[in-house]
DNA sequence: CAGTATCCTTCAGGATACTG
DNA sequence: CAGTATCCTGAAGGATACTG
């Protein structure tokens, strides 16, 4: 095995992929901004803010949320049952990298539309082949 | 339809989620990351760098992002053929944002994995339920 | 209310073989 | 070399029904 024909992998190709799984899950940054935004909500609320997604699905991404600590879960033990959903300080830690992502889709998503277009007008890619 | 039911998409719970699909697709970032740090690369040099990905996933992912202005593509008709990528400058462009990801992750990592710890070793979502 | 438990479908992505 | 063409599998996620 030397270096021209050594393969990598992705971890080492590119330092930030394991954070990926982490913040950028299906679901989880719409979960996160919505905690961020709202404040503390019980499981429907965050059913009905989040978007289309399933009771099922919400409840195994709080979970992963949640043992990542990016999430506090409490369970208050009444009849019928509540439990509050909260960002932790960990999560909130993430704003200000969300924050940047927004400016850059303000500032570059256009560009991206643009480029779409001209690729999918010139037919594929590389006209010529 | 009124406030208290009304469901909400994705894209209105979290501005952020468009950029997703562009920037945090599968692979999209250990392709960029290597484009980004060896230059422009051939399909072969490519493959190996950017760890165990398949010719068919790769040649798919580098479409998509060709298509969305982050990545150039050169081809040589040459025999034998030779086709070359390079980062575009809009690629170049989300290079703040990678550092400011990588940044997060050697600050936060470690928390997340002892958040982790924790949970698993308390045995679930929020102990006495 | 806040979830589980099942069943079911889809489809991204891998393996393999082939081509201009 | 730089891909495409096929086939195939597993795992994510939706629909639905049920429970403490």
């Amino acid at each position: 095995m030397n270096s021209s024909t050594a393969r990598v992998t992705s971890e080492q190709a590119c330092p930030i992929a394991p954070v990926l799984d982490i913040v950028f899950s299906r679901w989880t940054t719409p979960i996160l901004w919505t905690l961020n935004e709202y404040g503390v909500q019980r499981f429907v609320q965050l059913h009905r803010n989040v978007g289309t997604i399933t009771a099922k699905v919400l409840t195994q991404r709080l979970r992963q949320l949640e043992r990542d600590g990016l999430v506090v879960r409490t369970y208050h033990p009444e009849i019928p049952p509540r439990v509050e959903y909260e960002i932790s300080e960990l999560g909130r830690s993430l704003a200000p990298l969300f924050a940047h992502l927004a400016d850059w889709s303000a500032d570059n998503l256009p560009r991206v539309e643009r480029a779409r277009q001209e690729f999918d007008g010139a037919g594929g890619p590389t006209v010529g082949h």
